[in-house]
DNA sequence: AATGAATGAGCATTCATTCAT
DNA sequence: TATGAATGAATGCTCATTCAT
C-alpha cells in the first residue's frame, strides 16, 4: 500500500509534488538548453521520472513552457498586489515594482532565462503570454502612474501606456543584460538606478 | 579588356541578388514561422531557388539567420553615425538615435520580428549577437550620454551604461509591444515620447 | 521471488529476438544491396519494425553492420575451437579449420555475401575488422601450423604466419567464387582439394 | 588558336592527357576516402579541372571506377603475356606470374588500394569485374597450370581451375594484408615464398 | 498512476549530374 | 572543350508522443 494510495489530502500532495518536480526540472533544463533544445527525456530524467509520466501531468512540452510561465507569473502577481498594497505614495510603488521584478527574477536565474529567452522564441508563445498574466502586469505599472497623476505626484503630459511599457522595458533589459553577463552580480539594486532616472530625468535642471 | 573586367560587374551582382534574395526570403519566412519552425526549403521555395542553392551561399539555416543580423545592424549602425554626425547636441543625438530604432524597425515589419522574436530564442543567438554590433550599438547610446554629461546637459549622477541600456530596453520594448499589437500603428512617433519621459523624468518639478 | 527474476528471460529473450530480427533482417538487406545502398528503412522493414526502433538497439547502421561480423565471428570462432579440440594431428586440425570455413559461410550465402563483399568495401572497415576477430582466426591457423612444425609433420622452412595468409586467402577466394558464381553448388567439399593441395603441393614428386 | 585545335595528334594527345590526369587523380582519392566517400568534385579538385569536365570523358563516378580497373587490367595482362612468353617451363612461368602479380601492385600503393578494397565493395562492381579482365587473368594462370600438368612437371590429380584460384586467392591476400598493415614492406619478395609453399606442399616428405 | 519500449513523421544537408555560357 | 552555378532527389537520425503492461 502506497503512501499517496492512503487518502485524499496526500495524494493530491503527491500528484502536486510530481508536476512541481516536473516545472523544477523543466525550468532547469529548458535554462540549460533552450526549449527547442530541450527533449522531453531530458526534463524527465531530471526529475526523475519517466519519460510518460510527464503526459500524466502535461499535454506536451509546450504545456510544460506555458506551466512555468503561469505559474511564475501568477505568484509574482499575487505576492506583488499584496506587496503594493502596504504601500501609500505612487512613487513608492513604482520603486517596489521594480525592486520586486528584479528581485524575484535575479534569485532565480534558471527561471530568469527561461523568461527572458525562451519565452521570447516565438512569436505565438509571445503572443499568448502577451494576452495571459503578462497584459495584467503592465496594467498593474500602468494603474500606478495613473495613481500618481491623479495625486499630482507625477507628470500629467506623460502617457500610462506609455510610461508602463517604457519601465517594463528597462526592468526587462536590466534582467536580459544580467543574464548574459560572464560576471555575476546582484541585480535586485539596479531597481534603484532605473527608478532614479525615471523620476528625475536625464536632464539637468 | 579582361573577361572579367567585363562581366565582373554584373557577375557580382548576380551572385549578391542571390544572396540578398535568399535572406530577404529568409527574413519573411523566418518572421511568419519562426526560426525553429522554418525549414530550409521554406526559404529556398521562398527565394525561388532550389533547396541547395541556399548551402552555395550559406553555411546552414543558423548562418543565414546570423547573416540578417550582421547585415542590417551593419547597414544600421552605418547609417546611424552618419546621421549623428550632422547633429551637435546630446540631446539632440539621443532623440536621433530613438528615432532612427524605431522608423528602421518600423518600416520592415518582418525584419523587426526576426530581430525582436527570433533573435532572441536562444542565449546562444543572444551570447552571439550581443558580442556582435549589438555590443557597438550599445556604446553609442552611452558615448552620447557620456557627452551630455561632459557638456553638461545630462546629469551627472547617471551612470551612462546604465542609462544606455535602460534607454534601450525602451525601444527595445516599444518595437516588441509593436509587432505584437494587434492593430497596426506607426512606431516612430514613439521616439518623441520615449525621449520626453527620459529627458524630463516622471516626477512633477 | 522478485518481479525480475520471474520475468527477466522472456524479457530477455524478447529483447534479444527483437536484436537478433535485425540482425537477420540486415544480413540479409546487405547482401541484396549492399551496405552503402542499404537504408535503414529497409532494414527495418525486412524486420518488420519501425525505423527509429534500430536506433533503440543499434547506433546506427554501421553499428549493425560491426554487430553483424562481431557476432558470426565470435560464434565461428567458439565452434572453431571447440571442434579443433577433438583433434589431435596438426594435419587434421587444418582440415578441419578449412572444412568449417566453407561449411559455415557455405550454410549462409547472406551472411557470406556480407562477409566477403561488405566487410571490405572500406579500408576503414577492414582494418576496424582486421583488429577484431579476423586477426584471432588467422593465428588459429597459424598455431596449427607452429604445432605442426614441431611435431614433425610439417616442412620447417614454411613461415607460419605466411602459409596461415596463403591458407586464408585460398579458402577466402573460394568463399568469394562461390557466391558470385552463376550457378549454385556446395561449397563445403572444396575444403578437401584446397587441404590436399597445400599438403602435396603442387610439383610431381 | 589553342594548341589543340592545331591538329589531331596532339588534340588527341591533350584528351588522352587529361582522362589519364582524371583516372590518375581518381585513383588516389578512391585509396584516401574510398569509393562511396570520394565527391567527383575531390576527383576533380586533384586533378586539376572543374567538376563538370569529369562528365566529358567519363559516363559518371562509377565509370570512372571501371575505367581504373579496365586500364589497369588490360595493362596488366598484356605486360604479363609479354614477360610469360619469354619463359618456357611453366613452373617459371607460375613464379613470374606471382612476381608480376606483387611487383605491379607493390608498386602502387593506391592502386592496389582500389584494386583491393574500393572495387569489393558490392556484388555488382565483383560481378562485373569478374565477367572482365579478371577472368581472363584466372584463365591464364589456368592454362599454366594445365600446361604444366601436360608437360609433367605438375601434379595431375589437382584440378586446375582450382589451383588457379587458390594461386590467384593466395596473392591476393598478400596484397590485402600489406595494404593494411601499418609497417610498410617490399611486397614483391613474398612472391618467392608464395610459391615455394604451393610447389613444395606443407607436408614434410 | 507509472513505466519505457515502440513508433514514425519530420528535416537539414550532401553531392552526382546537368546545362547555359 | 571547359566551366561551375544550380539543381533536387535522397536518407540517416531524432525525439515528441503513445499505449500496452
Amino acid at each position: 500500500m502506497t503512501r499517496s494510495s492512503r487518502n485524499g489530502a496526500p495524494a493530491r500532495a503527491v500528484v502536486a509534488d510530481k508536476r512541481e518536480a516536473i516545472l523544477r526540472a523543466a525550468v532547469k533544463v529548458f535554462a540549460r538548453k533552450g526549449f527547442f533544445n530541450s527533449k522531453v527525456a531530458d526534463i524527465a530524467a531530471e526529475a526523475g521520472i519517466a519519460d510518460g509520466t510527464v503526459y500524466l501531468y502535461f499535454k506536451g512540452k509546450e504545456d510544460v513552457l506555458h506551466s512555468i510561465f503561469d505559474r511564475a507569473m501568477a505568484e509574482f502577481i499575487t505576492e506583488g498586489k499584496k506587496e503594493l498594497a502596504l504601500l501609500e505614495k505612487p512613487a513608492d510603488k513604482l520603486r517596489r515594482i521594480a525592486e520586486l521584478h528584479l528581485e524575484r527574477l535575479g534569485a532565480d536565474r534558471d527561471l530568469a532565462v527561461v523568461f527572458q529567452v525562451e519565452l521570447r522564441g516565438s512569436t505565438k508563445f509571445m503572443e499568448e503570454f502577451s494576452a495571459a498574466g503578462f497584459a495584467e502586469y503592465l496594467e498593474i505599472i500602468q494603474k500606478t502612474i495613473e495613481d500618481g497623476q491623479r495625486s499630482g505626484d507625477f507628470r500629467e503630459d506623460i502617457k500610462p501606456v506609455l510610461a508602463a511599457k517604457i519601465i517594463y522595458g528597462s526592468l526587462d533589459e536590466m534582467v536580459t543584460n544580467w543574464i548574459l553577463s560572464k560576471r555575476p552580480y546582484p541585480l535586485a539594486p539596479l531597481a534603484y538606478e532605473v527608478v532614479k532616472l525615471f523620476y528625475g530625468g536625464l536632464l539637468r535642471k
